[in-house]
DNA sequence: GTGAACAGACCAACTAGTCGGTTTGAAATA
DNA sequence: TATTTCAAACCGACTAGTTGGTCTGTTCAC
C-alpha cells in the first residue's frame, strides 16, 4: 500500500478541524501543522482555502445526488422510491458526517463562483424529492392535501438536521434511524388506501420483520 | 417617540449583515459604518463582538423557550400542547428570522462561557418536546412504537430548517406553514384511535375549517 | 460640573497567500 | 546498469492586508 497522498491527508485533517471549530476557526497553518505538511504543500494542492472548502462541499453533494438518482431509477413506485432515497440520504451520514456538517454550516462562506455550482446540485436534489412526492400524489399513494414543497422541505430538514445530533457511536444505528424516519414520513404522507396495501405498508415500523 | 437607541440600531444592523454574510463575513467596522455609529459607540455598548453574538443568541432562545413553556401550561392534553408548541415555534420565524439564522449557523463560534448558557436553554427546549411526546404515548394519543428521541429531533429539525428557505414575503403565510407542519407531524404520531377522536383530529388539515 | 454616551485615530495580532529554493522519482540517455 | 535531466511535489520564512479591540479625547444631559 502506497503512502497516503498529501492532498487526502490535508482534506481529512481539515474536515476534522472544520467540523469542530468551523471554517473560520481553523487557520491554514493549523491544518498543515496538524497533518505534518507545509504551507507550500497546501498551496500546491489547492488554489486557496476557499477551494478546499468548495472541494469538501462538492464531494458530498455529488455523492448524495448520485445516490438519490440511483435510488429513483432502481425502483418503480413512489413509496419505494421515496424510502430508498431517504434511506440513502440517512446512510450518507455514516461516511460523510464531517462533510455534511461543513456543508450545512459553512455554505454561506463559499465564494460566489463556487456557491453557484453547489447550489445547482442542491437544487437538483430538491427537485428529485419534489418529483417523487408529485408522482406519489398522482398515484394516490400520498395524500393530495399536503403541500409538495412543504413536505419535501420537511423531509430534507429532518434528515439534514441529523448533523446536529448524530453520533456514529450513538445508541441507534444508521439503519435504525433510517427505518424510523421512513416510518414517520410515510405515516404523514400515505393515504388510507395505501396504508392497507401490503406491499406499501411493509415500510412501516409496525411491519418490519413481518412476513 | 424617542430616537432609537444606538444599541438597538447596532443589533439590528448586525443581524441583517450576519444573516447575509455570516458572523465572520462582517467586521465591526462594517457594522458601525452601516448604522452610522463608531467603534467607540460599539464598544461602549458591547464588551466584544462575541458578546453581541451571544446577545443575539440569548434573545431568541429565551423568547422561544418562554413561548413553549406558556403553550405547555396553557393546554392540558399532549396533542394540544404539541400543536401549540409547534405553532409558537413556527410563528417565531415571523419576528426572529435573522436571529434564528444566526442561532443555527454561528453557534459554533460562541465563546465557551457563552455557549454553555445557550446550550442549557437549548436543552430545556428539547426536554419540553420530549416530555410532551412521552405524555402523548402514555395517554395513548401517540403511537407507542415511535422513538421519542428521534421523533422529537425530527420535529425540531424540520422546523429549524425553515431558516434555510422561509421568506416572509413567500407564497405561504406563517399560519399556513404551521398548519401543514402540525398536520404532517400529527399524522406521523397519532394512534388510530386518536385520529378518530373529533377533538384531536380537528388539528388535521382535512378538518381545518370544519365544524 | 460630572459622568455616561459616543467619536475616530491608532495599534498589535493574526492569517491567507507568496516566492525562491530543495527534494524526489521516473523517464531519457549513454 | 549508472547517470543525467527535469518537472512535479513539497518546504518554510516572509509579506501585505485585515480586523478586533484600545485609548484619548469630545459632546451632551441633568
Amino acid at each position: 500500500m502506497v503512502e497516503k497522498q498529501l492532498k487526502e491527508r490535508i482534506i481529512e485533517t481539515a474536515l476534522t478541524l472544520f467540523e469542530k471549530y468551523g471554517y473560520h476557526g481553523v487557520t491554514v497553518d493549523r491544518i498543515v501543522a496538524e497533518c505534518g505538511a507545509s504551507k507550500g504543500g497546501f498551496y500546491h494542492n489547492f488554489k486557496s482555502k476557499d477551494e478546499l472548502l468548495y472541494h469538501i462541499h462538492d464531494v458530498f453533494i455529488t455523492y448524495v445526488l448520485n445516490k438519490a438518482q440511483e435510488a429513483y431509477v432502481k425502483y418503480r413506485t413512489p413509496t419505494k422510491r421515496l424510502c430508498a432515497i431517504i434511506h440513502s440520504f440517512v446512510r450518507v451520514f455514516h461516511i460523510y458526517k464531517p462533510h455534511i456538517t461543513v456543508f450545512n454550516q459553512e455554505a454561506a462562506y463559499l465564494k460566489p463562483e463556487y456557491a453557484e455550482k453547489i447550489n445547482e446540485k442542491r437544487e437538483q436534489y430538491k427537485q428529485i424529492i419534489f418529483q417523487v412526492l408529485r408522482e406519489g400524489i398522482e398515484a394516490k399513494e400520498f395524500r393530495s392535501e399536503i403541500s409538495i414543497e412543504l413536505a419535501g422541505l420537511s423531509i430534507i430538514g429532518m434528515v439534514n438536521w441529523m448533523y446536529k445530533w448524530y453520533k456514529p457511536d450513538g445508541p441507534m444505528s444508521i439503519e435504525q434511524i433510517a427505518a424510523v424516519f421512513n416510518d414517520l414520513i410515510l405515516h404523514s404522507l400515505l393515504t388510507e388506501e395505501a396504508k392497507r396495501d401490503e406491499d406499501i405498508s411493509s415500510f412501516l415500523l409496525s411491519h418490519v420483520g413481518e412476513e
